[in-house]
DNA sequence: GTCTTGCTTAGCCATGTCGCTAACTATCAT
DNA sequence: ATGATAGTTAGCGACATGGCTAAGCAAGAC
């Protein structure tokens, strides 16, 4: 069981701190710099850019530097695999109650034919 | 930016790790005792144990135990909030993009009336 | 009763994470 | 050229996480 789907465990772990939820939710809004991000949180720029980097690792945001300022951006297609994974949860978890629906019919057709 | 949201939290922290989400994709196929679910991993008992209050903790899944044996199995609502969240910021995502058509729209009629 | 099985608890160790301060670099304004 | 602004890097400390062993307990098997 080594770790496999490294995207998926960045991805997951990327979402899994508020701090970095919320810079998502303002770059939901549009492009930011990093100070305009580090706002509202109280915390300090290097945090932040720490925050920043995990975000940019688990291909959640892209961020690129003009002049002196670095402007940061959600990157559209960062949540697909998550998404993905979530579909294919479903499905498993929809078969496995299919077959237990399946089963239970039997059990009632042999008990009523 | 307080620690708002602290299921969400608690779900993604749960699903970073591959050797929960082997768990969760085991249980998929239907309920299973502890010992059933350290099989293929090559982990320890207790090791075990913690990763599955770490998977009940977040709701993923519920266990019960009957006599010696704790079975556990998938909480099918388990995965709700995390699908709620990410179509929530889809939204937003989609709102955003909206928006900035609106404005290249503007742009274009206010250059070719 | 005794033994085995299946889980549980306690506690240790290495590593990772999240916050900070201090010091540095690079750009822009004057 | 000087100073202010915006990031950046290095490194520290507190705490969480993920693995383990050792020892304990409770339910079934004999």
């Amino acid at each position: 069981m080594a770790k496999q789907d490294p995207d998926l465990s960045l991805l997951f772990h990327a979402l899994a701190d508020p701090t970095r939820r919320a810079m998502l939710e303002r770059l939901a809004q549009g492009p930011a710099a990093v100070t305009e991000l580090a706002g509202p949180s109280g915390l300090r720029l290097p945090t932040i850019l720490r925050h920043l980097s995990v975000l940019e690792a688990a291909g959640l945001i892209t961020s690129a530097k003009d002049g002196r300022v670095r402007s940061c951006a959600l990157n559209p297609t960062g949540l697909d695999p998550l998404r993905g994974w979530l579909d294919d949860q479903r499905a498993q978890w929809e078969a496995r109650f299919d077959r237990l629906d399946d089963y239970v019919t039997r059990l009632m057709k042999e008990r009523m034919p």
